[in-house]
DNA sequence: CCAGATCATCTTGTCAACAATGTGGATATG
DNA sequence: CATATCCACATTGTTGACAAGATGATCTGG
């Protein structure tokens, strides 16, 4: 059940804000609320979804702030794993994360954008598994999982998918074993995908002016 | 109730490993055991108690293994969170930085030394709040939090305080806007705490030869 | 005397009902 | 006519009891 609604939320099949009620969930699920209620727990721990007392659950709407911090995140922890990886990892694993690139490259061309877009994700993970961390694992895993709903919120008109290149010049890092390398392309990725979402602010400041088109003396 | 175990836990005065049975607590604490259950849950994702289904929450017993993944974790969280605060910190913020250690050694001076390692941990939190990243302040939250266990379960001889000279030396770094010798500071300064802490195997492949002091021959 | 199986007991997981709180609409009033 | 208040409804938070699973002692057989 948690991973229904985590998938669910993850491929776009709920909007941000959407209302979570407890005995919808409990009913559609064939269980008891008190089950719904630890789900609910657990994915406002993953803030997935926003908890509020007394007030109900609904489907998290990061804010720009808080997206750019996720994203700020994951270049602290990404580099680390990434550098890791660099440091430790084996003939055998960089041959596997390079086909795996080669299967995400293979979805893209053949215009399969949801596979491509889950297999460059996974890179991520793949990657942060190879590091032998499960601490700095866990937390990447986290925030990669905030990352589709970031997009959703947030994003401008791309899609935004995982560039293969970068992933292959990480990988090709990672495979000469040049740690410093490795570290500033993750940042750079990470970057990259950062101005793809168009996370700059949508007109932050907003004026009210500016959304009814009209000069404030106006009326 | 959540902070009331939490500070016994991290008090060391729950040693690790002691079943936490939910009607004991229940009652103890006067509340149904629903809210125990859910207490349980969410110290149980802070990785301060383990939850085994079925068979009970026990206060957890972080391994060898799992106690170095942690402060690998701190370096690479730290070291982020210290390189953003010597970027940004106003002269305001390094003062009260300042003042802070200052009252950490005025706790050790006076020899209380409870008081002291509260505040060198709290050092840390407060170096996560200037740096403006609530994700890296709840991941750093997280681990220092998960650190006071690793030291019941896994620490040689000393209490291992926080060295009162790094954070001197990590405010003057930060006060100079030096964000590459305060990471290095940093990285120096977890290195210290872990190696304190003594966190090499105790005889990790322990053999039962080397418990009993006699050789398998023998008998 | 020891090993394995059985059963009582305890603990956790789940459920349905009760109480408390927030939400929206209807009503009264300046 | 706009605003503030009150009330009914809906939803969440909590409680107690029931069912499923695990633990440990007892009992039987070799």
């Amino acid at each position: 059940m948690f991973d229904a609604i985590r998938g669910a939320i993850l491929d776009h099949r709920l909007a941000p804000g959407t209302k979570l009620r407890e005995v919808s969930l409990a009913e559609l699920f064939g269980v008891s609320r008190a089950v719904v209620r630890s789900v609910l727990a657990r994915l406002g721990h993953a803030h997935l979804v926003e908890l509020r007392p007394h007030r109900g659950a609904a489907v998290a709407t990061p804010s720009l702030e808080e997206s750019r911090q996720v994203f700020e995140a994951r270049r602290a922890v990404e580099e680390a794993l990434v550098a890791k990886v660099a440091r430790s990892a084996e003939a055998r694993d960089v041959a596997r994360l390079r086909e795996w690139v080669a299967s995400e490259q293979a979805a893209y061309a053949r215009g399969d954008e949801r596979d491509g877009v889950r297999r460059s994700v996974d890179f991520h993970r793949r990657l942060a598994a190879l590091a032998g961390n499960a601490v700095l694992a866990r937390y990447l895993d986290e925030l990669v999982s905030r990352t589709p709903l970031i997009a959703l919120a947030h994003r401008g008109s791309a899609p935004a998918p995982c560039g293969c290149e970068d992933h292959l010049a990480l990988v090709d890092a990672i495979a000469a074993r040049d740690e410093s390398r490795a570290a500033a392309l993750m940042r750079a990725h990470i970057g990259h995908l950062e101005a793809a979402l168009n996370l700059r602010p949508r007109t932050p400041p907003q004026s009210l002016a500016e959304v009814f088109g009209r000069a404030p003396a106006g009326r």
